[in-house]
DNA sequence: CTCACATGTTAAG
DNA sequence: TTAACCTGTGAGC
């Protein structure tokens, strides 16, 4: 399920309801376990999110592994409990239980994270949180990205890679995925099948622009529905012209043929 | 019960 | 380009 938009949601949240708190730490499901029983019963510093990447930095001497890494990769997800009762809007309720809990982090106040599925939950030291982040492009929804585009635009520019696909590279643009890479060329009249060196600034800066927008909205407000993602064959909201569906680098890209000629 | 599928990434062919 | 991996859900038998 999650695009950077919902790593920054879970980063928000971890900062509101766990963060300055001392945290028990347990892995029900055993696949962390070594990692909880050090983690439980610190305090939880501070929550970044970068791109899809969630950092969660513990107290602790600044040489040692003090930062949670979790990337939730396609299937994972947190899960969020207060007093019992499931909070992860925009997801079915999940009965309580320890069912593939790899880690549970628990604040004084009784509000809890579940994570289950991520493809990755380490603990790491500052050194391999800034080797993480430099291989990643700039993050729109990020304050201290990238404000005009133009650092994400070196990388577009010569490339004779698709957008819809350079949108996916998280080395260009971080924690943009399926979603956002239809969505956003639909916004700014692009097809996503031509070339990054075929696009002019200007329609780099509108697609970068609307990127921001869109993406940052969305961590404020889960959205429900969207224009073209997964909805091949229905009517364009725009001019009514049935949405095209193909295959992308391996993956599915929607557009309308019509507002996003190639 | 089994199977396909999910807003992702990596490694192998 | 394909397969594998992480886990839960819903459709179909």
């Amino acid at each position: 399920m999650p695009e950077g938009y919902v790593v920054h949601a879970d980063a928000r949240r971890f900062a509101e309801a766990l963060a300055g708190r001392v945290v028990r730490a347990a892995s029900p499901q055993g696949r962390f376990a070594s990692g909880a029983a050090v983690l439980d019963g610190r305090v939880l510093r501070e929550a970044q999110a970068f791109g899809k990447h969630l950092f969660l930095r513990f107290s602790g001497s600044a040489d040692g592994a003090r930062y949670l890494h979790v990337h939730l990769g396609l299937i994972g997800a947190w899960t969020w409990w207060d007093a019992g009762r499931a909070q992860t809007a925009g997801r079915p309720l999940l009965a309580a239980g320890d069912s593939g809990v790899r880690l549970r982090l628990t604040g004084a106040g009784g509000v809890s994270a579940e994570l289950r599925g991520a493809t990755v939950c380490e603990l790491v030291d500052e050194h391999a949180v800034d080797t993480v982040v430099a291989a990643l492009g700039p993050d729109p929804i990020r304050a201290d990205s990238d404000e005009d585009g133009s650092r994400a635009w070196r990388r577009v520019r010569g490339s004779r890679t698709p957008i819809g696909t350079l949108l996916l590279d998280q080395s260009v643009v971080a924690g943009a995925g399926l979603i956002w890479r239809c969505e956003a060329p639909f916004l700014a009249a692009v097809s996503p099948h031509r070339p990054g060196r075929e696009l002019g600034e200007q329609e780099w800066a509108t697609l970068w622009r609307e990127l921001r927008r869109i993406m940052r909205a969305a961590v404020d407000h889960r959205p429900e529905e969207f224009s073209l993602f997964r909805r091949g064959g229905e009517p364009c909201l725009r001019c009514g012209t049935p949405i095209e569906v193909a295959r992308l680098g391996g993956r599915p890209v929607w557009w309308c043929p019509r507002d996003q000629p190639r």
